[in-house]
DNA sequence: AGCCCGTCCTGAGGGC
DNA sequence: TGCCCTCAGGACGGGC
């Protein structure tokens, strides 16, 4: 599951690929990939240059020419792969971008649960998904005292508000659970109930380890490769997600697994002590 | 407004 | 062997 670590290092990866490179035409293969009309999608992008390509929390914003962006998501498993133009599309490829110098970026995504949407560049900060985002973390936008005032509007379990991307920009299940056993903070404390010292471990954990996964080219969890098919190499540094069973690397206590809201959550019960309130 | 739950998807893995 | 069931989860929409 791509999160921002691991979108930063698709777009890096994708941008000299892509950049500069003329749109001859466009085939949706699975619909509900695309948000809004398909045949206004692939009538549309012909034509169109691709001039860069921003990131916005896992958001990732193709910027074409004619003012025209796409904005896409890829959810739990969606991959882009510049390909040569005799390659043939496998059954998870929903949608392909063909070139005027004949290459085609295909993009695949197992479960479909990936989206995309064409609208005019500037417009979208409208789209719902985008507008309500909260800070960049790795921006000036990112502010202690910002996140603190967010934190005490929520009585839910810290993680579910870290999840929830109005909180923080980016954040997945993953990181969610690695900067919670940095902090030192149990996944189910109620967010409006976290300490000063607490509220400002978790503000730097966040900063850190986004850092830390970027500067890494992001995690092989799942199943996450570059643009060029290449895994990430940040597994080894995943102290607590998926570690279940195992020891805490800190203090040697086995590590718990437990769903909170829905998501599988893992945590050191002898570090990350439940406080009542 | 906050919060919870169902929905979308498919492949992997467990049980028998 | 092979089939059935469950699980994994990011964002969003509906309901309370």
């Amino acid at each position: 599951m791509p999160e921002l670590p691991e979108v930063e290092t698709i777009r890096k990866g994708l941008l000299p690929l892509v950049q500069g490179k003329t749109i001859q035409s466009v085939a949706v293969r699975w619909p509900k990939i695309i948000t809004g009309e398909v045949a206004f999608f692939e009538a549309t992008l012909p034509g169109k240059q691709i001039l860069y390509i921003d990131r916005r929390g896992k958001y990732l914003m193709f910027r074409l020419s004619d003012q025209w962006t796409v904005v896409s998501h890829l959810r739990m498993e969606g991959k882009y792969h510049l390909e040569d133009q005799d390659k043939q599309p496998d059954k998870h490829t929903h949608v392909i971008f063909k070139f005027t110098n004949g290459q085609q970026l295909f993009y695949n995504d197992v479960r479909k649960f990936g989206r995309m949407t064409l609208l005019p560049t500037g417009s979208e900060t409208e789209l719902p998904g985008i507008q309500a985002l909260g800070p960049e973390p790795l921006s000036s936008d990112f502010k202690l005292s910002g996140f603190r005032t967010e934190l005490k509007r929520h009585q839910k379990n810290i993680k579910s508000v870290l999840l929830d991307q109005h909180t923080v920009a980016g954040l997945g299940n993953i990181y969610c659970d690695e900067v919670l056993w940095l902090s030192k903070i149990h996944p189910l404390q109620p967010a409006n109930s976290l300490t000063a010292f607490e509220a400002a471990a978790l503000f730097a954990a966040i900063q850190a380890e986004l850092k830390k996964a970027i500067a890494a080219g992001g995690t092989t969890i799942r199943s996450y490769v570059d643009a060029y098919g290449h895994q990430g190499h940040f597994q080894l540094e995943l102290h607590v997600y998926g570690k279940e069973g195992t020891p805490c690397p800190r203090c040697g206590a086995m590590i718990e697994k437990i769903k909170v809201g829905g998501r599988g959550t893992h945590f050191c019960p002898q570090e990350q002590i439940l406080r009542q309130v």
